[in-house]
DNA sequence: ATGTGTCTACCGACCGGTCGGTAGTACGAT
DNA sequence: ATCGTACTACCGACCGGTCGGTAGACACAT
């Protein structure tokens, strides 16, 4: 075949990234799948012939999103560790797969609102060794004497918050502030002024 | 005339109350006529003989929250003025309003999501003066040398997003933290968590 | 005091439209 | 011939909103 095995453009695969966006930008039940069938280019009874369901969908968008996330900070948390440069190097990896995937972002956002079962059930299962294993890491720098004490889980949770409000909460933010606050530059300059206000929080020598 | 005009507890009020906390829920979208209808204990069209449409009421719900907020707001920013403290008690003012109404956190939240028209072209106009004369604030303080310098405006982003992450994010954190996210000893410390984490970075004397 | 008109608050019935999902069919490739 | 993929046609449930109508309170002229 001419075509590229791996080419990701199955009609699958196309399904799977259209819905990812469509739940994205307007949740679950603000989807229909007729906006996601029209914009693959099929109908939806054919949709539903690749998947069962509506719900069925969703979970396969929601979980391949967590798969690429918890793979990228898995990644992050391996090599040497030290003090705030490695808080910094996961904070920097994060920041940046979420400003990469804005829609991810927006789909935790819709989830977390609409109580969904999915991932307090089932996804947070997978999320909390990730979340755990971040806290015993901060905990055991401040131990050291090489980050001031903070409750370690509410420190993770306010880092976090901070970029996720921000990418969420994008369009609000459009009439407050003067700038496209989704350009890739005002990211920029969120992601460092949080990472900055982090660095000096937990710093003991400044 | 007859009607006790200040008894609170006329029709219009009691479907006021009840929309607010249903569209809190599940968003615009989510919430059907019929949900509020029945728990007000009426027929549909009786709820649409005091508001015209559904996003009549929605707006209603909307613009009264928000003049909720803005006005504990607006007291808490009077009083002498004078570093840290009174950012302080800004922030605790805030925080102990979102804590009182997590439904209002949650509202804002579905409406940011859905990137809805209201908030952004109207309540986004009542809400910039609030948010410049906190920067404004933030700056003077800056410049008078008794607060560390960052951006003001991300800084007011920041605390804020902390606080709001973690009030609509609730029902998602039950599974990674231990104890109930939203029961008020958890909220307080929250609270207490964020303020102490922005007093470290803005100070300059530690 | 009695009828008359007007107002508010509410109701059942119904409308057009959209939703997720199903059944049966057509068609091209293997 | 079979299988995978797509289609048209259809279903019941629910949506927001409109319609005509009813019961009761009130003001007022007689």
């Amino acid at each position: 075949m001419a075509l590229p095995v791996g080419s990701g453009s199955s009609t699958k695969e196309l399904i799977l990234a259209v819905a990812l966006r469509r739940f994205g930008d307007h949740g679950f039940a603000g989807t229909s799948l007729n906006d996601i069938a029209d914009e693959v280019g099929i109908r939806r009874p054919s949709l539903l012939h690749h998947f069962p369901s509506k719900e069925a969908l969703y979970r396969a968008v929601l979980f391949d999103s967590f798969a690429d996330w918890t793979g990228l900070v898995e990644q992050a948390i391996e090599g040497p560790r030290q003090g705030w440069p490695q808080v910094e190097r996961m904070l920097r990896a994060a920041f940046t797969f979420f400003e990469d995937h804005p829609e991810f972002v927006r789909l935790v956002r819709w989830e977390a609102l609409e109580g969904g079962p999915i991932l307090r059930d089932e996804l947070s299962v997978l999320l909390k060794p990730l979340f755990d294993r971040g806290a015993d890491f901060l905990e055991r720098e401040m131990d050291a004497g090489r980050l001031r004490r903070y409750d370690a889980r509410q420190l993770l949770l306010t880092g976090y918050g901070a970029v996720l409000s921000y990418l969420s909460d994008g369009q609000l933010m459009t009439g407050l502030l003067d700038t496209d606050p989704l350009s890739p530059e005002a990211l920029a300059i969120r992601r460092e002024h949080v990472i900055d206000v982090l660095r000096t929080a937990v710093a003991l020598d400044h």
